[in-house]
DNA sequence: GCCAACGTTGGC
DNA sequence: GCCAACGTTGGC
């Protein structure tokens, strides 16, 4: 089992919308990133654990806990001339995109970007890291349990 | 709105 | 294959 932290503006995407979805679960597209892609792609196991993250708004931070709730699959937005995401080099015999589903499992009280870089044992998360703007990144078992420790909830 | 950092594109 | 130009991300 793996760990993932996965960034959405929540504007498009809230860790609420995702816990009001059906069966807490949304799909996760619009990735447009080859190396965000391959993550999901070839890494990405039904279960792993998903750090739920807000990014660009007024309190950026881990917002709730997630988990990959599906294998991945075509992102349909890259066919779709009317989609900001439609990417006209990717046809359904060689879709470009996937998409996987994930799974609202817990809420927590947010954790911010600004408290987070307060604590050494998650100091050296990819996403803390200078520059670092990828949208899904990789999270240690121990940077797991510490932001789940942070947070006040059991292991899930 | 600013701007640093990074990824992608495309001419050569 | 190089690399300058451009576009995007995302915190502040």
């Amino acid at each position: 089992m793996a760990y993932w932290l996965m960034k959405s503006e929540p504007d498009e995407v809230s860790f609420e919308d995702v816990m009001a979805a059906p069966a807490q679960t949304t799909s996760w597209f619009g990735v447009r990133n080859y190396q965000a892609r391959n993550f999901m792609r070839d890494a990405m196991r039904i279960g792993d654990g998903v750090l739920f993250y807000h990014s660009s708004c007024p309190e950026p931070g881990v917002a709730g806990i997630a988990r990959i709730a599906s294998t991945p699959y075509p992102d349909q937005s890259q066919f779709d001339p009317a989609s900001p995401y439609f990417d006209p080099k990717a046809t359904p015999e060689q879709p470009r995109w996937i998409g996987i589903d994930v799974q609202g499992v817990a809420r927590m009280p947010l954790l911010a970007l600004a408290a987070m870089r307060t604590y050494p044992e998650l100091a050296e998360m990819v996403v803390l890291q200078k520059g670092s703007r990828l949208s899904i990144t990789p999270v240690t078992p121990a940077e797991w349990r510490a932001v789940l420790r942070i947070a006040g909830l059991k292991d899930c």
